[in-house]
DNA sequence: GGGTCAACCAAGCAAGCGCTAGTGTAAATG
DNA sequence: CATTTACACTAGCGCTTGCTTGGTTGACCC
């Protein structure tokens, strides 16, 4: 009944339901928890947002443009060699995975509930960034310092990274950088 | 109100559960809509399970049961060198994913909406079967066939394994057995 | 100092939810 | 033949759901 802007407001309500989305999920989460949660009485949530799909959709956008702008910086800024490339893809996703943790997790989970519209709309945004791991991974395979066929090495890396939110302890001793070498470590043949 | 055994035929109305919650997710699932897909009406599902969550919980024991006698199989069937052995789990493994796609599909997504006791009981099932893969995975790292830490080693290969629910397609070209193929190429050391 | 407008609220509707109670019936069992 | 068992049915209770409606508030603006 009312704007669908990205205030301010709305980003820090976005926020908060990402908590909630995470905690309960999606289905389980109702509008009235989301507004307790966000400190107003559920028919104003709908001042914000059309309705509670939207909620879920702007969720997940925000956690993809992160990862975009974050991935995209960190291969601006890192060494022209394959693996410092890969390395650095590696370690930009673990760190979004942990910065915007809930975004993730709600965009892992949740993806099958968003209606056709959203997920046409964010599977481009998603797109994007595969897009730019697909890369690294070519350069890396051509410099010969991995080894396999691009789309299933691609497929079975993002497997991996994907995989940590369900294991990785962000108060625990490894940090992303470490987990990132680990990984590349672990797919790279041995220099010549 | 009544039994809850494993007859035969609560075997097959769990097999029909699976795909439903496969298509439409837990929550979304309604007992009118089990009922109907099972040709009954809703009140006689109570007569087979206690209540929903049963319904999940059986679906999921079944789908990590399965893995784990598959699993076991190849084991016993494959040569004993750890190159032969990692491939045999990982075949295992996407052949399992296949097989009993629905049940495994919502073992990884619907977990958390598991009542505590029923979570307690299948971790033990899916700790049996993840024992396996990390004694697979300490034999080829023992052997220097793989690199790394065992417990990331064997994250990110889970990882990457379960992760293709997501993109494999069953009527594509590739068979598990060279899919399979190419992630233990993809991390093996070159023979020395 | 009247007008604008985002932000919020109280109240509630229509639909759908999981689950229960009580009954019917055909086959198996004593 | 009498009883039990397994499975299905009808009917609906009590509650929650996403969302709407109609209205109030208070900060800002010319």
């Amino acid at each position: 009944m009312n704007v669908m802007n990205d205030s301010p407001r709305r980003k820090e309500l976005t926020r908060q339901a990402a908590q909630l989305f995470v905690q309960e999920g999606f289905d389980r989460t109702t509008v009235r928890m989301l507004a307790e949660e966000m400190g107003i009485k559920s028919g104003s949530l709908f001042h914000h947002f059309r309705d509670k799909q939207e909620i879920l959709a702007a969720v997940i956008e925000e956690g993809t443009e992160n990862a975009l702008g974050i991935a995209r910086a960190a291969l601006d800024d890192c060494d022209s060699d394959p693996g410092s490339r890969l390395h650095a893809m590696a370690r930009a996703h673990l760190e979004t995975l942990l910065t915007d943790r809930n975004a993730h997790v709600v965009a892992l989970y949740e993806w099958r509930r968003l209606d056709a519209p959203a997920r046409s709309h964010l599977s481009h945004l998603r797109d994007a960034y595969e897009a730019l791991w697909e890369e690294v991974i070519d350069e890396a395979l051509a410099a010969g310092l991995i080894r396999g066929d691009r789309f299933l090495v691609s497929r079975f890396v993002m497997g991996a990274l994907n995989w940590t939110v369900r294991w990785y302890d962000p108060d625990g001793e490894r940090t992303p950088d470490e987990l990132a070498r680990e990984l590349v470590a672990m797919l790279a043949r041995p220099a010549d």
